[in-house]
DNA sequence: ACATAACCGTAACGCTTGTTATGTGAATGG
DNA sequence: CCATTCACATAACAAGCGTTACGGTTATGT
């Protein structure tokens, strides 16, 4: 229901008749609405979190499964992550819902610096700060599920993942580790 | 006015009273809302499109302007990317709205597509698919955008560029043509 | 067992919303 | 020069919103 209309169209007493209750019940454990959003994030943020990880696994291929997870492949994962795009509305409106959503991505990135890290020692990505690159990786994959949700004709899961492997193997070879040219 | 409350929180009076008009006003050229953002986004949309544009060039560097010229590097564009993420929630909620984002995105790909088709005819770009590298190349603009929004401390404008930069060098180093192990 | 608090449904409140109806002055055109 | 349409303000409308008040039930502690 979040998936199909939105934090826009979210009220409290659609959330209330989607659990068999009412209002009051809501009011009594959430002061305001505000809250019952923040609580809904933080839901949404550790139901990401135990997705069902496909075999994780060290190096690269551990890196290219966390950034596999992301993506819209299935249909939960559609459903998820347009909740997710959806939030960034009413995040961007609330100084308190941004700096959250802020934080959890500086986590996630925290995460794919350390795989990155690993799959360098394994001397299976060319040297350069981890968390550089992590940025530079998770950019890429929170701009292909937006696309993706978007345009889901022009990127079938196969092309999704088609996509990250070009990504993959360019951050595999080594390119010239100074500026270039601007 | 968009920019700070987004579209979760547009209303039809909110608009009038910003440019000096009334509800009255609004409903005669717009039947419903619904054409009101509509026509919000269309608006946007060639705001976007007539950016001062930062000495376009041509081969790799005018692939890098195009990038740039999305980025939020500048208070304006920060307010513009704002209202472009949060009209995210209201898109995906309406199907009509989602295949005119659809359509813009696919149009913007074209664009770049072509930037890099002229960047590897100048030998400044390795060979490949340009519309392939033109969906990931605008994959990893858009996360960043997202990124730099919710996170302006962690993505500076000095940092975007560097980010941007290192994909561009990625780029540009000639991978292996073939299927990367999976 | 009894007082007290937690739990939660019911219902109302005040407000804002998108939309519609109506009025009025200006423009238009035959 | 008058009839008609256009452009827009004013105002009202019903619906839906978040929030509050209150009542009854259930649990909890003493």
């Amino acid at each position: 229901m979040l998936a199909a209309h939105g934090f826009g169209g979210l009220t409290l007493r659609a959330v209330a008749a989607e659990l068999g209750a009412t209002t009051g019940l809501l009011t009594h454990y959430f002061p305001a609405k505000r809250d019952l959003v923040a609580h809904a994030l933080e839901l949404l943020e550790q139901r990401s979190a135990s997705r069902p990880r496909p075999a994780a696994g060290v190096g690269l291929s551990g890196v290219r499964a966390a950034m596999l997870g992301v993506l819209p492949l299935t249909a939960e994962a559609i459903d998820t992550n347009r909740i997710w795009v959806s939030s960034w509305d009413v995040a961007l409106a609330d100084p308190a819902l941004s700096g959250d959503h802020a934080r959890r991505y500086a986590q996630s990135r925290d995460k794919l610096r350390d795989l990155i890290a690993a799959a360098q020692q394994l001397g299976e990505l060319p040297p350069g700060d981890p968390a550089r690159i992590a940025a530079g990786a998770q950019s890429f994959v929170l701009g292909l599920v937006v696309q993706a949700l978007f345009d889901p004709t022009a990127f079938p899961s196969h092309r999704q993942v088609e996509l990250l492997d070009d990504y993959l193997t360019a951050l595999a070879s080594p390119g010239q580790v100074k500026e270039p040219g601007r």
